[in-house]
DNA sequence: CGCTCACCGAACCGTACCGTACGGTTCCGT
DNA sequence: ACGGAACCGTACGGTACGGTTCGGTGAGCG
């Protein structure tokens, strides 16, 4: 029973490294076989083949499978960056530009083949044990980005550029309308009409609409 | 080389019984096992044994497994019904009231566990074979009610109550102010809060902004 | 030099499950 | 009553994969 595997309950959301480098390049490896072909594709064998180590380093560095899985979950999340707000609400047109900027970090993200993978995995496993995968893409990767939108929301309403009761609320009508129903058409396996690949306007039109529910 | 696997090609979207009694009823019993279970739950002994038929059966009605998977996708697919719309357009305040019970439907199926254990067992074999299920539960599923929302919202627009340009994109928005980021929180694991089961005060509010937005 | 430690590569085991085969049974038409 | 078709229950082969174990190797260090 190695005391290496990767435990949610142990990890803090602001641990920086988390793996060394070595153990980083195997996860980048397991998910570009992720990505690749899916959950089938990433086998501890063909993992340990890829990366060029063994499968005994897998099974001490990570527990098991699963833990190997809930360790590229979290790896990838601490991946993903979004810009600095810093002097958003200077004036309402450089707050409006700074969100649109944000949805359109948002669409790349979640339009970008490793996030639609990574979700594709955590919801294949999201009924099996215990749902450890899905609570944690949750975390890691949802939760924060929400709170991080409701902060520049409620940023803007009190300089008086927008209007809403409920923050959360308001974040969940501008992820709707920029999301739409592509994420789960992508998901699926549909692929992207050319004008949903192009994030900016679809940014730019969300958030168009968003001010005409919300602006002040 | 069995001739009754169940395939995409000759399948007719407007072919009624398509399976027989018996079949129709071991494939509730596979959508049990789904949505309990998961993928990994829905084994071909484990059906065999619990709808009391043998594998033997099984393999003769569906071919292999896959066959099995997408037979189920297509069941269910035909089980959904939406409410008619026939004088759905008599005033503006039943159309209205249409348009909100037509996102109320569409609520309550998208959130179903059925149509969620479906959705994630097409999401995760979405990237492994050529995509069928995926391609099947869109074609089936969602690619039906997209045309059916567009034939109601031109109407709306025919008749002066509704103004908008591309009915496909006029649809999507409705479909993001309704579903937000629900869905993908659900087929993550996540379970939905109070607020967000009550559908009818959801599909509520999604058509007052969908109407702020689009209303003549 | 010799010790330790981390690691690699490979062989191995147990298990789970798909797909098939076969004997026995039920049901239906003639 | 009879024959065949459909079906049930079960057992079995083949395979893929998770997890374990073991011998070998090279680097760092006293």
């Amino acid at each position: 029973m190695p005391a290496a595997a990767y435990d949610i309950a142990t990890s803090r959301t602001d641990a920086a490294p988390e793996f060394s480098p070595r153990q980083q390049v195997v996860l980048q490896h397991a998910l570009t076989l992720l990505v690749e072909g899916g959950e089938k594709a990433l086998t501890t064998a063909g993992l340990a083949r890829t990366a060029s180590c063994s499968k005994e380093s897998l099974y001490k560095w990570f527990g098991d499978r699963d833990g190997l899985l809930a360790a590229v979950v979290a790896y990838q999340a601490s991946q993903v960056q979004f810009p600095s707000e810093t002097g958003a609400t200077a004036d309402a047109a450089t707050f409006r530009a700074h969100v649109t900027a944000f949805v359109e970090a948002l669409l790349g993200v979640l339009f970008s083949e490793t996030s639609l993978a990574l979700n594709r995995l955590s919801i294949g496993q999201s009924n099996t044990n215990s749902n450890r995968l899905g609570h944690l893409l949750l975390v890691r990767g949802k939760h924060m980005i929400s709170a991080r939108a409701r902060t520049m929301l409620e940023s803007g309403r009190r300089h008086g550029l927008l209007k809403f009761d409920d923050a959360e609320d308001a974040y969940q009508v501008l992820y709707g309308l920029a999301i739409r129903d592509v994420h789960i058409r992508l998901l699926l396996g549909e692929n992207a009409s050319p004008a949903e690949k192009d994030l900016a306007s679809q940014a730019e039109t969300a958030v168009d609409r968003f001010y005409r529910l919300f602006g002040a």
